[in-house]
DNA sequence: GCCAACGTTGGC
DNA sequence: GCCAACGTTGGC
């Protein structure tokens, strides 16, 4: 039985962690997500699942890279330290709370594709893109094909 | 189970 | 730095 390569899209604040940061490293555990509901979006990730890499709370916010999610879901284990700013009393190594899954570059974009210019976009994306839900703060989000090849060919058309 | 208080996210 | 929007917590 066979699964169709899914899609998602994964925030991170560049001055925490950068795309160029996962070039440098390559491959990196996603750590300290702390919504169920992001969560249950990686524990439906598998490998080879294509990865928008995205910057926020940046000056320009937007879709910088590419990566792909290079291993099956396990927990997350800064949530069992309590050194960690991640740990989670809450959970322990029996009853894990928290997952993630290994994330590896792919190549950085020839330009971001920007969240004003997603935006723009919004009427052929869908309004229930998470990106551009009014108040959505979804950390890790679902993308469709449709949406990924949309969003994908912006980076070879003008601004 | 309700909901006020609080903390966090993230664009601006 | 501000603040709107949302999630979580905890008293009742």
């Amino acid at each position: 039985m066979t699964r169709r390569k899914q899609y998602w899209l994964m925030k991170s604040e560049p001055s925490d962690f950068s795309i160029d940061d996962l070039k440098r490293v390559v491959t990196e555990p996603w750590t300290g997500v702390r919504n169920f509901q992001a969560r249950n979006y990686m524990r439906a990730m598998r490998p080879g699942d294509g990865v928008f890499f995205y910057h926020s709370s940046t000056e320009v916010p937007g879709i910088h890279g590419l990566a792909e999610v290079a291993s099956e879901p396990y927990p997350d284990p800064t949530q069992f330290s309590a050194r960690s700013k991640y740990y989670d009393e809450k959970s322990s190594p029996e009853h894990p709370r928290w997952y993630l899954v290994d994330v590896r570059y792919e190549r950085t974009l020839k330009r971001p594709i920007t969240l004003e210019e997603v935006k723009r976009h919004g009427d052929e994306l869908g309004s229930e893109f998470a990106l551009i839900r009014r108040g959505s703060r979804l950390s890790v989000m679902p993308v469709t094909a449709a949406q990924w090849q949309h969003l994908l060919a912006l980076e070879k058309t003008p601004t």
